[in-house]
DNA sequence: TTGTAGGCGTTATCAA
DNA sequence: TTGATAACGCCTACAA
């Protein structure tokens, strides 16, 4: 392990030259910076993140975090692991600023944005894919914040990393499991949050793919609750009335309870296969109840971790993420492996 | 964040005498160990994990790894999480030193943690649970050695702690699964390991206490393959001509390929639900095939990032693991969400 | 353009 | 029994 004091004495030359070269602070020599550029490359050398960590106690520096989580259970997992990774990281003088709101609003993103200017060195966030956030996003990332982008990807934007899974193949997984788990023939009501939110249109994109490979499997109506689930309880129960050939009922997003509610409500729940996503405790609660069959989980824990570690090791330990997607697999839980 | 120079002022003491009392060096008077105890539980003192990890350079701390892993494609993944992780930490100036063996024998074992006596501060390994084994790992711990244990817990012997998973969950999430995907009723055939192995029993007693559930389930035959592809293609070969009503193969250990070719000899495929563990390459050539419908997976590569994960924060940042256990869960992978 | 020196927090050695 | 000091690797302000 080489060290910045090697390469300088290797060199002739002063620790601070070679800081100067490492980050690119000018004020050196062609010469004597071609000079140590070389050693650097010969010996291999990698700073210390210690070194680094140490150093960088003395910026203190802050994440600012914008997840509309309020409202909607899933995000509880993501922001519990983002506040235990916090936990671990405010040692090394990491500080979070953390704001959660209600639902997706453009204008209220814009004005949690306006709020962090100037103070954060990071910035975690759970976009709205409108020109305006991605504007913004950009304007962070043109004044030296690395920005995550957290479930949701603004990749229009110049954001640093994406953590996330990919909903497409979600979608994917569910309808294989689907075709796995029904006996003969399959009439499915899709209830899906938004066909404005993209994460939603993927899942049901990638779900058709794979259902439309098989004749016996036929979708009867798809119906939209804005993740909301009284919406979601009117709109199932409406639909299952509409449609008493339905045989399996598959949720995009949220309002799962809702839907399930619906079906306890018309006493269907023993002709019916439910296939949902996440594991939010009221999902679980209907897993038990043996209504809902398997969920498509999204390792919402890990993703809040993962941006968390992402920001830390650019802040605190100097060093650049690897890739600039970071994408969870999406698993499939029954009652057995929650 | 308090210091050690912080509550050395405070105390009216210097930094030596506070890292004496936190590290219980001794040579401290009775009255300023507890003057110095008290400030740090006030101002709720944490060790800097930077500054420890700093000073650990001087040691330069070495992991001693022990693995049968040769020959057994499953310990691919965890090898590759181990050398991913050991990577990231050689900066820090951790060394492995890596014993990959073949097979199970504790002779073989016993050989290579001789060698490896007196040579390392940690110990990740998939022990043997022979009492002459757990006896070695003991007189590691008591030389202050940091053990790990790794896809096979030894929780006879004192290691610090266990990465792995649920073996009997394994078994279970299985059992749920293959009745999910059943149509009617199902006549399982089961190749295991070895009996003698604890997972493999652990797997075993799990899928049958959810298969006994349902009356339209049966066991027809058990055989053993000793995890040798070989000799999984001449038992399962065996036992589907003597059992031609099996219709499904229940894989509870390696020998996945063998089994499968098997099957492919008898042409059979077609009338077989075949279910298995882990997804070695050859086992996702036979689900790309169709030949295998689904496996339970046990996060390989987590699992040997996550063990030299607990050595490093152990041996260099100075944190002892916040539990024994670190199960990783059962996931169901299918094709699509491989 | 380059070098020096001090500090980030912890540990270890030596002197008192 | 205690204190002073240097070292780990990096960064930065200031001096040359």
């Amino acid at each position: 392990m080489v060290t910045i004091k090697q390469i300088a004495d290797l060199c002739g030359v002063s620790r601070g030259t070679v800081d100067r070269v490492i980050n690119e602070r000018g004020n050196v020599k062609t010469e004597t910076r071609n000079l140590v550029l070389n050693m650097i490359k010969k010996l291999e050398y990698q700073p210390n993140p210690a070194g680094k960590a140490l150093s960088a106690r003395k910026h203190n520096p802050v994440v600012g975090i914008l997840i509309p989580a309020k409202g909607n259970p899933f995000f509880d997992d993501v922001i519990r692991g983002i506040k235990t990774a916090a936990e671990k990281y405010k040692i090394y003088g990491l500080n979070i600023l953390l704001h959660s709101i209600r639902g997706y609003s453009t204008e209220a993103q814009l004005q949690i944005l306006a709020k962090l200017k100037g103070k954060i060195n990071a910035l975690i966030i759970n976009p709205i894919n409108d020109p305006l956030i991605i504007n913004k996003i950009n304007e962070f990332v043109d004044s030296g914040v690395f920005v995550v982008t957290l479930n949701n990807d603004a990749d229009e934007s110049r954001r640093h990393c994406y953590v996330g899974t990919n909903y497409v193949n979600g979608g994917e997984t569910a309808g294989a499991l689907l075709q796995m788990i029904t006996k003969e023939k399959a009439n499915i009501g899709i209830i899906m949050g938004s066909s404005k939110v993209l994460g939603h249109r993927q899942r049901l994109e990638g779900f058709k793919y794979n259902i439309n490979k098989n004749p016996d499997f036929k979708i009867v109506d798809i119906q939209e609750n804005d993740d909301d689930d009284i919406c979601s309880y009117d709109k199932t129960k409406e639909m299952i009335m509409h449609h008493p050939e339905i045989n399996v009922l598959f949720i995009v997003a949220a309002g799962v309870y809702g839907a399930c509610r619906a079906v306890l409500a018309l006493n269907k729940q023993d002709q019916l296969t439910i296939l949902a996503f996440d594991t939010v405790p009221t999902t679980v609660e209907m897993m038990k109840k043996h209504i809902i069959k398997a969920v498509i989980y999204q390792h919402p824990y890990r993703q809040g971790q993962r941006a968390m570690q992402l920001v830390f090791e650019y802040l605190v330990n100097g060093i650049s993420p690897d890739k600039s997607k970071h994408i969870m697999k999406n698993e499939i839980k029954i009652l057995e492996n929650l």
